[in-house]
DNA sequence: ACGATATGAATGAATG
DNA sequence: CATTCATTCATATCGT
């Protein structure tokens, strides 16, 4: 999001306190840190398939997934779908505004308004197709492209930053064009998805960890 | 030793998107930079009426308040909260440290003041914070705006969280520093937040992704 | 010009 | 699901 992000060092981070000594170097860093590939994934399910709450059985999929290109458990895949969501939400929330002090463009809200990653790899359709098969299908993962990829890198990212509309003191920008390209619109996802992949049956199935 | 963890820096000069396009639309800088006058409403807001998580609502008409002295836009001010309080906490943190002995008339409520910056503008004086208000005061009133979230609630929370574990070198430590990290071991931290008699370990619901 | 510090932005992790 | 906390990255700003 925002600014490309890159994270180079993607694998390495592991092992913390596995084999040798053991407990000088610590479990690495505390928290997960997703690689490229992670993220590109995750973002690729969330946008373009529409996940939003994966289940259980979903998380567990995409964790083993997203596990090829770097640590990652459960908890990590649960919290960004939440995270993800959350946050979209509450930039809406918040950022819903910008009363039209001038005239013309609005819309200048949005701070980080990345929607629907248009995959390169193919896919002709992300529809029911895949996600019918999903449910019980155990060895094949039904995320969005199950083949593996090559794509080059992905850089959906988009500037944003518009150009003040500053007000205030003084007459301000005449010009009042809409610099704002990128986030128009496109937040739309199918959203067929969830429900069939959702089976909703049980809110409270899944294993208790810990300890 | 944390990993290396991401971001880079892009070249992000979004200038050049819109470049040489005619108009001035010199935000150049790719993150906001609070005048003067939105920081003495912002430190306003944050010590003489004790807004320290403004909800989506407060953030919005404080936004909108503020965007008479410049640009800015909802998260801005999220952030800025977030930031601030977390920082001062932060600080504080530290600080603790001193006077082991003796705690009852610790300075109680007293955060630095060092706001009341470069005030250059009009604006005679918040009176900044310690001598005048007195957080404490659940009866303030915040005057004009909205105020209606807690505030004053200095709470003083249970700021732990001390690096002493490390271990490392002596004893201590238990060797049980189990290489399965994820949530199933130890944590870096000792207990902390959370609570030191509850082990309340619920969260929703745990994937374990074990493999 | 750097280096240090302050602070905006982002995001993983939790809690309620 | 909303809110909050902690951490960390990225930069603006200031000091020397």
């Amino acid at each position: 999001m925002e600014p490309q992000q890159q994270q180079q060092p993607p694998p390495n981070n592991e092992d913390g306190g596995s084999g040798k000594g053991g407990f000088l170097c610590r479990p690495s860093s505390t928290r997960w840190t997703p690689t490229t590939d992670q993220i590109r994934i995750l973002k690729d399910l969330y946008y373009n398939n529409g996940v939003r709450s994966p289940s259980a059985e979903q998380i567990q999929r995409i964790s083993a997934r997203l596990r090829q290109y770097g640590k990652i458990e459960g908890k990590n895949v649960f919290y960004w779908f939440q995270n993800h969501k959350a946050r979209e939400r509450q930039k809406k929330r918040f950022n819903v505004s910008d009363v039209p002090m001038q005239k013309g463009l609005t819309a200048t809200a949005a701070w980080k308004p990345e929607e629907s990653i248009h995959n390169n790899y193919s896919m002709p359709n992300i529809t029911p197709g895949v996600a019918a098969s999903s449910s019980s299908s155990p060895g094949v993962i039904p995320l969005g492209q199950t083949g593996n990829c090559g794509y080059g890198s992905l850089t959906m990212e988009k500037s944003f930053r518009d150009c003040s509309i500053s007000s205030g003191g003084n007459g301000g920008v005449g010009g009042s064009i809409s610099p704002n390209f990128g986030w128009v619109g496109v937040d739309p996802y199918p959203s067929s998805y969830t429900d069939l992949f959702d089976k909703r049956r049980s809110m409270e199935e899944k294993y208790l960890g810990r300890e």
